[in-house]
DNA sequence: GCCTGTGAAGCTATTCACAGCT
DNA sequence: AGCTGTGAATAGCTTCACAGGC
């Protein structure tokens, strides 16, 4: 068997990304796709592209470049765990509502599976079909699930808990949206999501573009 | 004056970290610290540590390593608009309102000022505080208001027009949520934050963990 | 001793540039 | 001609290691 040519967590980001502009480019009839267009999609470059596609093993042809409808294939089998994946979601307020909402809507490979809240009202409640349990049945429902990532959108005074549970549960990929750093034992990934950070990020640089705005173009190439 | 000497993207995010972090310190009473000790907590090494905070002016003495309320101070100083940042929000759905309660709750520096959704049922209203406005009064409320940062969560379909629209409007910044990468003019500094992507990723990682957890104590470090 | 600030080294990620194909 | 795949070169980021200070 393979063993999988050791990607980086930034070409993954690149590689999920170029699968949806494929698919995109899918439901407009686009059968097929040179390097360069495809970077200048994900504002990234030609060499770039065909770099990381190199990760994936599909390769294309001169003539005609990379078949849309094939390389999606190939980096769905990369991507992709081989069936639907169950996902958990702990914390059901607006954010956990939204998301719950965000999952259910799109046809994606990704089912929330089971929620958790501790709140009691929102206990046995079906958001969007997803069942909402109490936080004590965490384990036993995530091994009966066969759940193996999670979603944390519980406030910051409860992420540590709560994510120490879900290690504990036997979960091994985390997605936490409550902005605190926590502490994952090894074999756990985990990976923030935090929007107010992001939106510091934002405000930042939207200053110093004010300010810079005639060098601009050297940053954009 | 002095120039900004042009910090990069991945430093800006580890300042804002590390001012997260440090005001969790503060309020534990905690005075000063050492550039390991931060390290640790943000996971990152002492030695980056340091060469981050050289972008920030902020001097420490071997001494007592870093006063914490100092820090916070420079770091804010570096990051944060000089008064409370005023910010749009485009589209009041799930995730919008989420975004309205996750900025009310804090007392974060910024302010979601104004939001604007099409459906003539929320316009009028004040979610959280914020008044809601048609999308038609978009450009006439940002520039009342002062506005140069905005965030997007408005259906996929939609956000290429609104992201427009929001440029036409003399936005600076755009934190869209929205899985689609749109073109924005230069000068305009925008960011995606694409859940499923992230989800993604986090699924891709968690079983590449899974196969290889004898290994992770090598990417650990 | 143990700390900070920083030049220099080491690594990783990206781009260049060209052979080979159609 | 114009494309892909890829070794080689470059740029960017991180760590090392040590001078200087308390």
């Amino acid at each position: 068997m393979f063993s999988l040519p050791v990607i980086s967590e930034k070409t993954v980001a690149r590689l999920a990304l170029y699968r949806r502009l494929l698919g995109d480019l899918l439901s407009q009839g686009r059968r097929s796709i040179y390097s360069h267009e495809l970077a200048a999609l994900a504002k990234g470059s030609a060499a770039q592209v065909r770099r990381d596609l190199m990760a994936v093993g599909y390769e294309g042809s001169p003539a005609r470049g990379y078949s849309v409808e094939d390389l999606i294939g190939a980096l769905s089998r990369l991507l992709d765990h081989p069936a639907t994946q169950k996902v958990a979601l702990v914390g059901v307020g607006n954010l956990g509502r939204a998301l719950l909402s965000y999952f259910a809507g799109r046809g994606s490979q990704y089912s929330v599976a089971a929620a958790f809240d501790a709140d009691p009202g929102k206990v046995g409640l079906a958001v969007n079909g997803c069942p909402v349990y109490g936080p004590d049945r965490l384990a036993e429902v995530i091994e009966r699930e066969g759940i193996e990532v999670a979603m944390v959108a519980v406030p910051a005074g409860e992420a540590a808990r709560t994510v120490h549970d879900l290690c504990t549960a036997g979960i091994t990929g985390i997605l936490n949206f409550a902005p605190v750093r926590v502490w994952v034992p090894e074999g756990v990934y985990i990976e923030y999501l935090d929007m107010s950070m992001s939106l510091e990020r934002v405000a930042f640089f939207a200053r110093s573009k004010r300010r810079t705005s005639q060098q601009d173009s050297a940053l954009a190439k």
